[in-house]
DNA sequence: TTGAAAGCGCTAACAT
DNA sequence: ATGTTAGCGCTTTCAA
């Protein structure tokens, strides 16, 4: 199985393992030229130091535990930020993948077995309460999702002020009729649609204020757009992107132009909004920034950094492609 | 860090650590009333079996590691097929990423710190001579890269059969002037466009043989668009589906209109093409299909199963949605 | 600076 | 059917 050992390399350099374990982690007390032989033998022989077997004496992994849903529009880019950071740090990631056929209590046993010292949740769905057990055994740090636990720090997105983004994009434009389509009982659309009411009572429209009932799919957005079809509303902000294609795709198919009669709003940023076909003006949440600051909490954490739970609140920003104008 | 284990149940118990063993993994060799009884200890307690401890005593670690690149229009849904087939064959997935910053040769190098018994990597990227390389350390399977290497199995879609079927969809329509958009230097280009010569060959249409240089971008499809616009073609099959929306938007956007003017047929089923905003016509991959082949293969080379390496070729199917349509 | 020895949590012979 | 014992590859006292 595995291949050559710390005792190998220690036989053909002509010293310890204990010496050898100690130059292959940096630490100190090894002369230099022992140092340099050691590393030039161990690189000869291709060894490759056993993390398990590390872990295992030493009670540490240096290993963060991340659960991602594979259907989440950006959970993947989140990745990439997840690495860049944990290799900063000097940490390993472990990956395990919520599927349509694997849920998170899955995942999470997964991680547990893997003995990471803290975990990252992208958009956890379990309950808050779920989420406080969990941190009972190891840090937890909750991305993208809002919750104010014993012990569980959170990442997330500004979502109000992402829908401020939003609506303040269309007045700017002279929109006054704007509309939202909510996202139903997510977690992040409560906060989404306040926002966007917020926004309006401080523009003085609270009386244009219209939600409309939506949900996190693209038939949310499809039926959600027959409302809109007879009415006077000039734009609309969408709970997400996936929505906003639904509804784009059902109010052009019924005649009218977008952006000229209706502008639309999206948010998330997903990657196919970046296609030329949709160009969705939406909300990016700043995933870079998130995966930055996820990774060193949990690390603090593993670390045993005192002080208690803490929420980091990242603003979003707008990006405007096609779909938003000023109204016809 | 690891709270309760294995001897802290046979405490409790009243047995032996290595009753404990076998009752939690299920050996035979245990009375059918310790073993409830141990049982109902390790639950109460909340014992959960430390997988590295066991690999490195056991030598196995009933792990396979796979690679998936985060940018990848459909990676993330194998990972749902091979988490089901290897919960079956009762193996766990390690999961390394390659991302924008983060390569093949270091996602592997972590599956390898992890004693993975197996490799399954999806559209592997390093050269051939790489993959034989590192097929002497672990049973390599390639998914959805076709490669003849001592040592190295392929699970792959039948390319060229996917192209007929766009073909044959295209002129069972009534199409005959059918051109290629390719996919540049991939290596699952070359098939798909031998492919497309060969149907168009088999249907007499070989004078009609036309193929425009393409890749593997949205851009590279708009590129393309240019050449079809002035020109007697009438329908066209796209290296991917992220090329073809770029195709779709440049024709759509000079007035010629799909399929009414155009039909054009993707490859890949992306996500993104079900929207119904695109509703692209695509030559769909068996997913699930191949993850099972994956994981059993590299399950039957771990455990040393005889015989040499195989290549698993999974047909495609064609997916007709709303770019398709008989010539106007 | 270097080495010897113990042991992390577990499994696998081998006893009983 | 159950217990004893000896490690897996590594880190970590503790001595030299």
């Amino acid at each position: 199985m595995s291949r050559v050992t710390l005792a190998d390399v220690a036989a053909e350099a002509g010293v310890s393992v204990a010496l050898v374990s100690i130059v292959m982690r940096g630490a100190p007390g090894a002369g230099a030229a022992t140092r340099e032989r050691v590393l030039e033998v161990a690189k000869r022989l291709d060894y490759r130091p056993d993390t398990r077997a590390r872990l295992l004496r030493s009670g540490r992994s240096q290993l963060l535990g991340v659960t991602f849903d594979v259907r989440h529009p950006f959970h993947v880019d989140v990745l990439t930020g997840l690495y860049d950071a944990a290799g900063r740090a000097g940490y390993q990631l472990t990956l395990s993948a919520v599927t349509p056929r694997r849920d998170e209590r899955t995942a999470v046993a997964e991680l547990l077995e893997d003995r990471c010292e803290a975990f990252v949740l992208l958009t956890p769905r379990m309950p808050a309460t779920a989420l406080a057990v969990l941190a009972e055994q190891r840090p937890v740090v909750a991305m993208m999702r809002s919750v104010r636990r014993r012990g569980v720090d959170v990442v997330r997105t500004d979502e109000m002020l992402g829908s401020h983004q939003a609506v303040d994009h269309l007045v700017g434009l002279g929109h006054r009729r704007i509309a939202h389509v909510d996202g139903g009982e997510l977690h992040e659309a409560a906060e989404r649609r306040r926002g966007y009411e917020e926004a309006m009572g401080r523009h003085g429209l609270a009386h244009h204020v219209r939600i409309i009932p939506g949900g996190s799919g693209e038939e949310d957005g499809a039926r959600a757009a027959a409302e809109l079809l007879d009415d006077a509303t000039t734009a609309v902000t969408v709970f997400n992107d996936l929505s906003a294609t639904g509804l784009l795709d059902v109010v052009r198919g019924n005649g009218r132009r977008v952006p000229g009669d209706l502008s639309v709003v999206g948010y998330d940023d997903s990657s196919f909004s970046r296609l030329g076909h949709i160009a969705l003006t939406t909300i990016a949440q700043d995933v870079t920034a998130m995966a930055t600051h996820a990774v060193t909490r949990a690390v603090e954490r593993a670390e045993g950094k005192p002080g208690g739970e803490r929420e980091i609140v990242v603003a979003p920003r707008l990006v405007v492609r096609e779909t938003t104008a000023a109204p016809g």
